[in-house]
DNA sequence: AAATTTTTTGAACGCCGTTCAATATTTTGC
DNA sequence: GCAAAATATTGAACGGCGTTCAAAAAATTT
């Protein structure tokens, strides 16, 4: 039984996911403690630290999952075959409602802040990766003429204005959007910067 | 001596808002600490829960001066006179500018949540409009037909979009673009933006 | 100048993430 | 199978945090 050690450490890890999932969608990032948490999922305070190197650590995980089901509602919302105006709108559109129905968990991908010099490890950074690659696919028939890096820098940016809407209308306390208004008024920009990007 | 008292009270709140900030702009929010910054203010640590309700509002003043100094750079970065879209790129600019050049107290103002269900004062509200007001002005002249209810909506989505680019450019750590090239990026976007906006 | 009110003080509180000596469990060697 | 060695788990304890509040100091009034 080599592999029964291992399993039983999965095991804990998988526990652990499950529940500071569960306690950041139920009470945001903030919302996560490591006593909470260890006792959700049925262990003690200090396993935590076996299992994962600290709460950031875990948190990595949590967004990570997040991520991948992020990208998979991208994907369903954005059927291969259509042009690619209808394409950003559909992405734009998937990426609004995705926020609206995941709140805390998609307001924890961008909330989390790891200590000031340590940086996230590689396997995170590219789950990040996936979001930017759906949008060069219809911004790459918008702008046949920009080359991969400049295509690539652009997908950013147009990831990230959206972002900034979204983020701005659902997280911002000042500079406030009705929800209710949010997927007409993406669409509407999106609509004015394809145009704009167009040519 | 009537006013004797009051002034210094002013004198202290004063003195904690000037450390405060300092500590900020130094080590970003997460850097503020009470005792640290009652000590720089030359004040006992329990002064500063009588100057103030708490940390939460000591952080809300110092925003609402790095508001007032944002509200002042983009109105020089913006002179009157000019054509809407130049006056949206010289915003744009203006912005990304601030940003660059007081990179952690601008953060501080996207970055900081109230408790939850606890919302900021309405003076404090107040200066974060003063962002969206700068933006109409141009906006109304591109979009003429908008009534202003629509209008302060679009310049909202204007404002969150452009301030999603340099923010996911600054402190994404995943999505990044070179600091160095974050003015051309966001002259770019601004551009095709206003472009699309035309009509 | 004594009595009263107001302000300032910093030790103490409760909660947090994290550590680590002690305990319990599993694996190894015979 | 069982004792010995290796490994994993435990939760009390630690240091640091924001915040409070009884006590001390200062200012005001009588």
């Amino acid at each position: 039984m080599a592999g029964l050690r291992e399993e039983k450490r999965d095991n804990l890890k998988m526990r652990l996911i499950d529940a500071a999932e569960a306690q950041i969608a139920a009470g945001g990032l903030a919302g996560l403690k490591a006593r909470e948490v260890t006792a959700a999922a049925g262990c003690a305070l200090g396993a935590l630290y076996t299992a994962f190197e600290d709460l950031d650590r875990l948190i990595l995980h949590v967004n990570s999952r997040t991520l991948a089901r992020l990208n998979a509602a991208l994907e369903a919302a954005c059927p291969a075959g259509q042009g690619p105006k209808q394409a950003m709108a559909a992405l734009a559109q998937g990426y609004v409602g995705f926020a609206l129905q995941n709140y805390r968990l998609w307001a924890a991908l961008f909330s989390h802040r790891l200590p000031a010099g340590i940086q996230a490890p590689e396997w995170h950074i590219k789950d990040h990766a996936v979001l930017i690659a759906q949008i060069i696919r219809p911004l790459s028939q918008l702008r046949p003429d920009l080359d991969p890096t400049a295509l690539q820098q652009r997908a950013r940016t147009v990831f990230s204005a959206v972002h900034g809407v979204v983020a701005m209308a659902m997280t911002g306390r000042y500079v406030t959007t009705p929800q209710e208004d949010l997927p007409g008024e993406v669409a509407a920009f999106v609509d004015a910067l394809t145009l704009g990007l167009a040519d």
